[in-house]
DNA sequence: AGGGTAACAGACTTATAAGTCTGTTTACCG
DNA sequence: CGGTAAACAGACTTATAAGTCTGTTACCCT
């Protein structure tokens, strides 16, 4: 019984620093001996626990990046208070993360969709079905903001969803450059600006 | 002097064909054998013209890239009529392009800053000016936007500019998946939206 | 305590990719 | 027409990376 727990302590470990590599330098440029100098492990313990760098990749994904995109972009989302308000909160939250150089889940998603598509069909629907909940909950969270009286009822809930997670990816695209402690600002700013236009204003 | 023509041709054919591989396949993910196999041309050849892939990546970035990247997405920009029309007629081409699988060269710079993070500085920086010469071009064709007349004089034209490159490169990462003929409609819609915001109004 | 298996170490195999080098073709020029 | 150099062909070298295999250590159970 306690060997199981140090199995799934071990792999754990593996998942943990190799998001953190292929996050850094890519997965068709990260080497398994990479991220195994990083954890001083042997090759004979990867190939132990992981059948391929494939299926070691997929597991990462599923296990590891799905429930922090949850936690971190999806999960603070929900709730019985202004939608608009919780989602400005949420994506400033993510975006100091970012400036801070820590790991942005919403963004290593991006990164690999970005570096699967057209290459791997398999692990792109994996990170595709990230994307899928997380726009879902955010057009049920537009929705419910609807019948709360937060957000207009004219608005379509799911152009304004994909609108939201675009101009976020985007954001952390440019923010890789260096200033991003101005482009967060700018960017909330214009997202504020943004939400005024689709808020509940109170019938004249 | 005929010599020189031929041996510009043969490079630039070189390097189109170049741009198509390393945006379809990634950069660290492509051979330069993939490339010579699609060209039917050896590796005598290839060396012969180039230093190096990285030397011949570099040559693509500067010569091809720049250039589309320029014919495409800014010089459509400028001109003497409402920014805010011009800019929403580019991007709606760029994303048709885009919607029929050619090459949509925005997304392809975008795409290759995400590859190159933090891994080729050099690179990098190369790519990163190209987004600058995209950025500031935005940003003066909102604030003779301005002084047209077509665009309100508060809002603040850098903050717009980035939130512009920014929805852009993210509708664009998003399009990947599939559906992008509804989310290009979807997106186009919620920048009309928007532009609403920062258009110059009639004082009443 | 000791047998057995999970967990790990690391040398080895095989494939692929960047870059080199020598030889061959093509085209221009006197 | 022949010499010369540019342009190209392709085998070869070297390095790196995925995955294998055999041997070793650590830990649990009886």
């Amino acid at each position: 019984m306690d060997k199981q727990l140090k199995r799934m302590a071990t792999m754990q470990r593996i998942q943990t620093t190799g998001l953190e590599v292929f996050y850094q330098k890519g997965y068709f440029n990260t080497s398994i001996d990479d991220i195994l100098k990083e954890l001083s492990l042997s090759k004979g313990a990867f190939y132990y626990h992981f059948q391929s760098k494939e299926e070691y990749f997929i597991s990462i994904v599923q296990n590891l990046l799905f429930r922090k995109v949850y936690s971190s972009l999806i999960e603070p989302i929900e709730g019985q208070e202004d939608p608009l308000d919780k989602i400005v909160a949420c994506f400033d939250d993510a975006l100091e993360t970012a400036e801070h150089n820590f790991l942005d889940y919403g963004f290593i998603l991006s990164n690999f969709i970005t570096e699967f598509n057209g290459k791997n069909p398999d692990i792109m629907n994996y990170l595709q079905d990230i994307l899928k909940v997380w726009e879902v909950n955010l057009v049920t969270a537009l929705q419910k903001g609807k019948t709360d009286g937060y957000v207009d009822r004219h608005v379509d809930s799911e152009a304004v969803a994909t609108y939201l997670i675009s101009s976020y990816i985007g954001i952390r695209t440019l923010m890789v450059e260096g200033n991003s402690k101005m482009l967060r600002y700018k960017y909330i700013q214009q997202l504020r600006q943004y939400f005024k236009l689709i808020e509940y204003k109170e019938p004249a």
